[in-house]
DNA sequence: GCAGTAATGCAACACTATTGCATTTGACTT
DNA sequence: AAGTCAAATGCAATAGTGTTGCATTACTGC
């Protein structure tokens, strides 16, 4: 099942409409060898004939946001599709300097340890993101 | 030493003159109580009736950040004195949810865990910044 | 196919960020 | 204390990011 399929099965179970303005972010993303941006998604949108208006995309992105289904990645202005959503609370990414390549993953431990750090300063964490740069 | 004091010093060193604007970019930043954009800076500055460019104030704070003065919180929109020089290549905020209280700390032994576990998948990490929400 | 609500499109607006070029000014010399 | 000059600023222009309110459209369930 494609990362498009599996989110259309999300949104339906969650009660939400599957639209086309939706399938179109969604599939824009899927395909999309780094992170887009909104502007980006309604540029691709554009030069294929098929207007989107900003606004819808901002409000499609913000609610597969809300559904773990895309992820920010700050460093570099977009967003990524997301296939890891068993766990929640926790993600991180590796982003090269040289090709840009983009690669996320997960791990239990450093999560654990970086909630406890916190906690030991007062602080009751809820969600990690990390962003790494470097070289692949 | 107060920040901006410091941060003057550290321009000097590094041979960067010491401008109206620059000193006036570190005071605002040095008494504001969270993160502040460089529109806040600019609107702050019109208020006290001190004009400042934008571009001047985006121009200044890319340089405080090359030189570690100063942190963007990327999900608060804004950048933050910077007083833990010690140590580069590894940052860690802390953002409170609820009263947005925010707390940038390190821990080495977090950093180090990081590179191990991005080294095993390929990856020469340079730099982490991890930023973290919950309830202070 | 129809009804009703959720979602979209549009207009308007405010903030973020960058480039090129003319002008100013801080740091250094004398 | 005045002069030099490269570095820094200000301005104009431009493009991308992000939000709100409201009228209209179109999915979903019947």
């Amino acid at each position: 099942m494609s990362f498009t399929e599996h989110a259309v099965e999300v949104l339906r179970e969650r009660g939400y409409k599957v639209t086309r303005p939706r399938k179109q972010v969604l599939e824009a993303i899927e395909k999309a060898a780094g992170p887009m941006s909104p502007y980006d998604i309604g540029k691709m949108m554009e030069g294929k004939g098929k207007h989107l208006d900003q606004v819808t995309i901002y409000r499609v992105i913000n609610l597969l946001c809300s559904l773990n289904l895309v992820h920010r990645v700050f460093s570099r202005g977009g967003f990524v599709r997301c296939d890891l959503q068993e766990e929640e609370g926790c993600h991180r990414f590796l982003v090269c300097r040289g090709c840009g390549h983009l690669q996320e993953f997960r791990d239990e431990a450093l999560c654990r340890q970086e909630s406890q750090v916190a906690q030991k300063l007062g602080f009751q964490a809820e969600h990690h993101v990390t962003e790494s740069s470097g070289l692949c």
